[in-house]
DNA sequence: TCTGTTTTTGGGAGCGCTCCCAAAAACAGA
DNA sequence: TCTGTTTTTGGGAGCGCTCCCAAAAACAGA
């Protein structure tokens, strides 16, 4: 097959390749008769400039890496996950970048893999997922100056860029709510207490309990992992502690509490009410639907993509934040019996 | 930084470039001392060849694509797919190859990312889910020779290496235990029907219903479209119909049309017994846990890389075909109320 | 030892782009 | 018209690999 290359471009055209490559390039100082009439041989026949050529001649790969490290793979199959990437190959394909996924199941994995994101010899730069607070992961990167965004934000030392939504004021709306409603003894199943996101969560609900001058009761606060059936668990350890409602800090882990609920004859929000944090679609359509704080985590992918493509072109230095709100989406698993 | 070249890995090992590029690539015809002496170097420095070097050398990409057409985008976030995905870059990480993802969203999207697919400037070959049996990707694949894998059968004349599962025996062998239960006004939620996974579990249903010479009742049988909305709509459509179970071709369906049950303040399997398909997480969670038929999801996606690997390797001619047996798994959902 | 054959090894060339520098063209002012 | 400056354009070189062909080394038999 008749590869198209700069060179066939410009006999075509009648300029040398520079000249092809200026255009392509968007570069200055091309005349603009000779522009249109390069632009239109490149619009007629099709041509895009071979990535692998560009990217040994010293131009960027054209490919962004998203990491999901091997302590969060389990959570893979949050539906989380899928909007999130929705978001960032929606921002990929609108800026002409490729996709490539990095998924770590095991150590060896990750030991394979990690030196293909350190050398660049694949991505230009990388979006990293929530990983644990200690995984050494991000200060590799960081020390290899591999242009990074974290999807939330890391521990506050690190200089690295990062799109989040604001866990601590998401948190504390939907504590303090439950304390409008009348709910006084609130239990919180929070994330992993070696993640940011978990820690934020947490903090979120403890400042709503002490802002009302309630003091924080410890066996009401349970640490869970963000799965089903460690919102279960939590659940069925808080059933005993007779909270009249509970923060769960997240959607899928609400899905295993209102489980625990239905299997100890309880429910929401008679029995104890639930608000819960993502608002993905199935908090919609629970049994009751959910009381959740959405956050835009589309947007956060689209952002996220943005973000680092700013750092390949303006640099990595000062590192970029993005916090987005979040909002208290009401429904049914909310109502309080208030005593 | 100094970037390892095969000229730097020759000089520190006493040999030319060519020689190194041979044991790099396991090549015939280096003599055992030397293949020995090399691959120390090689494993000292942590030597690897870069891959767009390789790329414009006329050696492959290393790089699969992983595509999700447009039409089933709305459907990526069922959990099916991060365990499909799961699969898939775990064969790729032990095969050494990168996942690169190509989500299409718009026309416009599928019409600017669909010439690098199909010219093989970044990927060596296409994982292709299910798509619309007229969808003309799969046609442009072919035609333009780019080693392909389906997930999912395509239409029969088509010469394309495929990875799927039982779909007719496994429908068939869910509707015949909802028979073998006593059930016998039998309703079906299906998938699209202009796909195959639609058509092939339809047709299990209506072979079931034959084999013991039960006429297939049009009334109670549904087209939807594999989202927990459609299968909340299609299961309110069939309450009127006084089915006394249903067959339902997704777990994701079974979801919504519990919740239609629900509200109509009627449940399974007291009022109709339900028996769904795929065996995700939350099929056993559920409420009450579902019956379903179980797909090895990530087996499938495992095998679809290492197909498409034999592809590379062995040529695109004879097309492949590996389909995997499904398994029922009885849970709480299709118990029976025999009329 | 010599000659023919086989095995092992090395280096030229090219893949398709970008960068850089020099040449050509265009322009402006004296 | 001439000269100096600015703008536009072209082509050499190299990125890091693979392929190919030729050279060198090793081997075997006479």
């Amino acid at each position: 097959m008749n590869k198209l290359t700069l060179e066939k471009i410009a006999k075509l055209a009648g300029v040398s390749r520079s000249t092809v490559s200026r255009v392509v390039n968007d570069h200055p100082n091309v005349k603009p008769e000779v522009r249109r009439r390069v632009q239109q041989v490149i619009d007629e026949t099709g041509y895009h400039p071979d990535p692998a050529a560009r990217s040994l001649a010293g131009q960027r790969s054209g490919i962004i890496g998203l990491v999901i490290p091997r302590a969060f793979q389990f959570l893979f199959t949050d539906p989380y996950y899928p909007r999130l990437m929705q978001g960032i190959a929606q921002a990929c394909n609108t800026h002409n970048y490729i996709l490539s996924l990095f998924l770590f199941h095991t150590e060896e994995e990750e030991q394979k893999l990690t030196p293909k994101l350190l050398r660049q010899q694949f991505v230009d730069g990388v979006i990293l997922s929530a990983l644990p607070t200690d995984d050494p992961l991000i200060s590799q990167l960081i020390k290899n100056e591999v242009p990074t965004v974290m999807i939330g934000r890391p521990v506050d030392t690190l200089p690295v860029s990062y799109v989040d939504v604001s866990n601590v004021d998401g948190a504390f709306e939907a504590v303090d709510y439950l304390l409008e409603l009348g709910a006084r003894r609130i239990g919180a199943i929070v994330g992993p207490q070696n993640t940011m996101v978990g820690l934020d969560r947490c903090q979120g609900y403890l400042n709503a309990l002490a802002s009302r001058h309630i003091p924080a009761d410890e066996s009401l606060l349970i640490e869970s992992d963000f799965s089903e059936a460690g919102g279960y668990l939590a659940m069925q350890q808080l059933i005993s502690h007779q909270p009249d409602a509970v923060f769960v800090a997240s959607d899928t882990m609400a899905l295993g509490a209102l489980r625990a609920l239905r299997e100890a004859g309880m429910s929401a929000p008679g029995d104890i009410a639930v608000v819960s944090f993502d608002d993905l679609p199935f908090a919609a359509t629970a049994d009751p639907p959910l009381t959740t704080v959405r956050q835009p985590i589309r947007r956060l992918g689209v952002q996220a993509v943005e973000m680092l493509i700013d750092l390949l072109q303006n640099g990595l230095r000062p590192p970029r934040h993005f916090t987005a709100p979040t909002e208290l989406i009401v429904r049914q698993s909310c109502g309080a019996k208030i005593k």
